[in-house]
Formats: structure tokens, C-alpha cells, sequence
DNA sequence: ATCGGCTCGCGCAA
DNA sequence: TGCGCGAAGCCGAT
């Protein structure tokens, strides 16, 4: 099921005589549980006409390096083998996505793109919605519910808009099927031929000109099917008494689904049907999840729908929490670090630099120890302007769930989006502040850290 | 071990 | 207008 409102028109371009249904892909990297294509097949039907799908890889998307390409071109070529084997032509070129998408658009007798606020993608989607002669809509296949059905303005807080959320929840949480297109697209002729060749995509992130010291990591396997298995493992397994433990940084209590959502392998949808259908765990484990995937990951969609321009600014920030942090501007900072020692975790805290060598390392971190992380940073360079700089490039760098709406909602939270005020302290003034005594306290932080040597040697080894 | 205070702004009840 | 309450906080008092 499509609702309407998943779907809204680029321009008001009539009915166009073309060859095929073109659907554009950008962050819904997936062959299946993908709302636009679906709707491109659906669409294709209707008119007789075989489905294409064209991806455009840019050499230089921002803060992107071998680790991401890697993992996003292994995915692309499982997309590639299952359209195939539908009948439905996928054809993924060199180049600017918006420019290979208008130069397949010519053909086209409808053009389907999936929906992404992130500013360079939004505006690639918006200029090619003029520059074609053929109507465009994008679709909304990375969130369960349409951000503009869920509220029409920014929701400060979790708790505004979860109870707007979940009175939609009924009626958006339904499965999609997944629909055959009626006409194949092997008979298409003359369509301009793939130039990436996806046989080889150690070859092609090589002979690109991105960082190529960020390796690919071999904690999460790239890809749709490493992702479904991830996904039944995480049911099976860390799912079971996540209510309580997802929280203890050496358990690992948590789902590494956040890299597949990010480059859309998989769908939030689809991951919120498995773990709601779980019959083996308890209520309790399954709603604490689901707060996660649903409420908090697109409360930080309705933050980046809202803020178009500045999602990646301390100026979006709350009044109090802009003021309390220009009032402790000047709090002289010690230790003070810089980017290059932070970088090789060579701080005088061990639990921090075991946080950022599971970064470096493998491309991912524990949610809480991404807090503590986050909140050091803060504590530790010169300015909150700096400190944030730095904690958004290196999340985006290492990361493989980088350059997402809940990368910027996230990591404004540690300078307090979407949280309160608390008693004021130096540096921190009225923001959350969090201590290395805390983690003493509440968890096994020693484990942690041996987890996390562990884990570095076996990327590394 | 547990609890209250810290502190702001939103939404709702009145 | 007042009141309750909030993603993961800390800290000191009991």
C-alpha cells in the first residue's frame, strides 16, 4: 500500500509520450520495501511501458571515502541483480546524480525520485524537476510515517511528537508488496550503458578520488541480504531483554541496522514490522526499539524537514541552550585537545579513546558511548563552534551511518536540541553534561574498552 | 540504594 | 494561569 500522502509532485509537467517509467534512486538503495519504485512499477503498468532505474555516482560527495563507496556500491550490486531478474533495467553512471538523471529523463514518460532533505540531495531533486519535460514526484520511503502528516512544524522535544506519531502509527505501519512489472525492460534499445562497472567495486573505489585511508570495515557486511540477516539475528538475539541492557556499553545490546537504514538497503518499514510481529521477546524489549527506530530516529527527520538550511548549524539550537553555551564561551578549557590528537585517540581518558577506536576502527559505536563522546568533545576544544565542527566531521568520516538526518539531530543533541536544561556547570553551562565517573558507576566500562581492543584487532589483523 | 534539586518551555487542564 | 513533565545527566543528602 502507497499512501497519497507519501507522494508529492516536483512540477506540473502534462502527460508525456516516452519509453519507460524512470525511477532516479538516491537514498533508498533497496529492490524491495522501496516505496518509489514500487510506485514506478505501478505507474509503468498502468501505461505498458518496462521500468528503468538509474543511479548517478558522484565522485565527490562531501566527507564520503572508501569505506562508504564500498558499502554503498556492494549494496548497489545486489540492486542491480534482483531488478535485473524482474525485467527492470538498472543502469548506474558516472557523474553528478542530478545530471545522469535528466539525461535518462529524455526518455521518460514519468520520472519517480525518492525523498531526502539533506540539502545537496533536495537540491539536485529540485533542479531536475525543472529541467525535465515529464511530470517528476518524489516518494517517501525512508520514514514510516510522511514527516508532514506527522506535524507541520518542528517538534522541540520526543514528547510532542511521539503522540502525534503514534495516531498515525495504525495506518502507516503496514507491509508493502512488492510489485512485478508487467513489461520487461530487455527490449529497451539505445538507453546510454552503465559506467560503473559493479563486478569489481574494490576497482572502482580505487580508481576514485576520494580518501582511501578510511578502509572498509569487516564488523558489518554491506548489502540488502547482509542486512535482512543482521536484522533476524538482532530478533534472535540482543532484541531479547533490550529494554533493560541496551544500554551497557560492553554487551553490545543493539541492532547495527543504523549503516543500512542509512544508505536505505533496508526499510525502516519493514525492520518495525519483524520486530513488532516478535512473539519471543517481551513487550517491554520490543517498545524500547521501537521508541528508537520510529519516534527518536524521525523526530531528527522532522528537525532536518524544518531546518532546510542550518540542520548542520549551532544557530538551530534552542534559545537557552544557544545563550548558557555563548555564556560559558570563554570557561578556560583543560585538557584542550585538537582535531589531530583526538583523531588518534591519544587523549588522557581511556574510555574516550576506546570510543573513537571502535570509530576509527569499525566504523560504528555503541549509541551511549556515542553521548559520552559527543559531550567530551564539547568539554574539551576551545569553543562549542569548534567542538561541534570537529564532532561532525568525524562522525561523518567514520562512521558508516554518517551524513544522516540522525547524525545532525544527534550530535546537536550533545549541545542540547531536543533536550532540556540542567544545573549549570563550567564549559557545559546549562547542557547535559555527562562524566567518566558516570560510566564507572553504572556499567562494566573496563569491558568495554577490552571489547573494544578486541574488536580493532580483528579489523585489523 | 534512593531521592530531590537543578532548569526551561511546551501542551494541556482549568 | 498553573502544572506536570521530559533519552540516557550529576551531585549531595539520607
Amino acid at each position: 500500500m502507497i499512501h497519497d500522502t507519501r507522494v508529492t509532485p516536483l512540477n506540473d509537467r502534462p502527460d508525456n509520450v516516452g519509453r519507460y517509467v524512470l525511477y532516479w534512486m538516491q537514498a533508498a538503495q533497496r529492490s524491495r520495501s522501496n516505496h518509489a519504485l514500487e510506485l514506478a512499477i505501478r505507474r509503468a503498468n498502468a501505461m505498458a511501458l518496462p521500468v528503468v532505474v538509474v543511479f548517478g555516482l558522484t565522485e565527490t560527495y562531501p566527507d564520503a571515502n572508501a569505506r562508504h563507496y564500498r558499502f554503498m556500491l556492494d549494496g548497489l550490486k545486489e540492486v542491480a541483480a534482483d531488478l535485473s531478474s524482474r525485467g527492470i533495467a538498472f543502469i548506474i553512471r558516472f557523474g553528478s546524480p542530478d545530471e545522469v538523471a535528466i539525461e535518462l529523463a529524455g526518455d521518460a514518460a514519468f520520472l519517480v525520485a525518492d525523498r531526502n532533505d539533506l540539502r545537496l540531495p533536495r537540491k539536485w531533486r529540485l533542479g531536475v524537476a525543472k529541467a525535465v519535460s515529464c511530470p517528476m514526484v518524489e516518494v517517501e520511503t525512508d520514514v514510516i510515517v510522511p514527516v508532514d502528516v506527522v506535524s507541520h512544524k518542528h517538534e522541540t522535544q520526543a514528547r510532542t511528537l511521539r503522540p502525534r506519531l503514534h495516531r498515525q502509527l495504525a495506518d502507516y505501519l503496514q507491509p508493502m508488496a512488492d510489485t512485478d512489472p508487467e513489461v520487461r525492460a530487455d527490449g529497451l534499445r539505445g538507453l546510454p550503458p552503465s559506467t560503473v562497472d559493479l563486478t569489481d567495486t574494490v576497482r572502482v573505489v580505487a580508481g576514485l578520488p576520494i580518501d582511501a585511508t578510511v578502509k572498509p570495515v569487516r564488523r558489518l557486511a554491506p548489502g540488502r541480504q547482509a542486512g535482512l540477516k543482521q536484522l533476524d539475528a538482532f530478533i534472535a538475539g540482543p532484541l531479547q531483554g533490550y529494554g533493560s541492557g541496551r544500554n551497557e556499553p560492553a554487551a553490545f545490546r543493539v541492532s547495527f541496522l543504523s549503516p543500512y537504514l542509512h544508505f536505505g538497503q533496508i526499510s525502516a518499514l519493514e525492520v518495525a514490522l519483524a520486530v513488532q510481529a516478535d512473539r519471543r521477546s517481551n513487550e517491554e524489549d520490543r517498545k524500547a526499539y521501537l521508541e528508537e527506530l520510529i519516534v527518536r530516529r524521525e523526530l531528527t527527520f522532522n528537525f532536518v524537514r524544518h531546518h532546510p538550511d542550518n540542520y548542520d548549524s549551532l544557530d538551530c539550537l534552542p534559545g537557552w541552550a544557544r545563550k548558557t553555551l555563548a555564556d560559558h564561551r570563554s570557561d578556560p578549557r583543560d585538557p584542550c585537545y585538537d582535531i589531530p590528537t583526538l583523531e588518534v585517540a591519544e587523549t588522557h581518558d581511556p574510555y574516550w579513546n576506546a570510543a573513537m577506536r571502535e570509530m576509527i576502527h569499525t566504523g560504528f559505536m555503541h549509541n551511549y558511548m556515542r553521548m559520552y563522546w559527543g559531550k567530551k568533545i564539547l568539554e574539551w576544544m576551545k569553543t562549542p563552534e569548534e567542538a561541534f565542527g570537529a564532532t561532525l566531521h568525524l562522525n561523518n568520516k567514520y562512521f558508516l551511518d554518517g551524513r544522516d538526518p540522525n547524525s545532525y539531530g544527534n550530535v546537536l543533541w550533545i549541545y542540547g536540541l531536543h533536550d532540556r536544561a540542567w544545573t549549570e556547570r563550567p564549559i557545559f553551562g546549562k547542557t547535559r553534561y555527562m562524566a567518566a565517573s558516570g560510566l564507572e558507576r553504572k556499567f562494566d566500562i573496563k569491558a568495554y574498552v577490552r571489547a573494544v581492543d578486541r574488536l580493532v584487532a580483528a579489523e585489523t589483523n
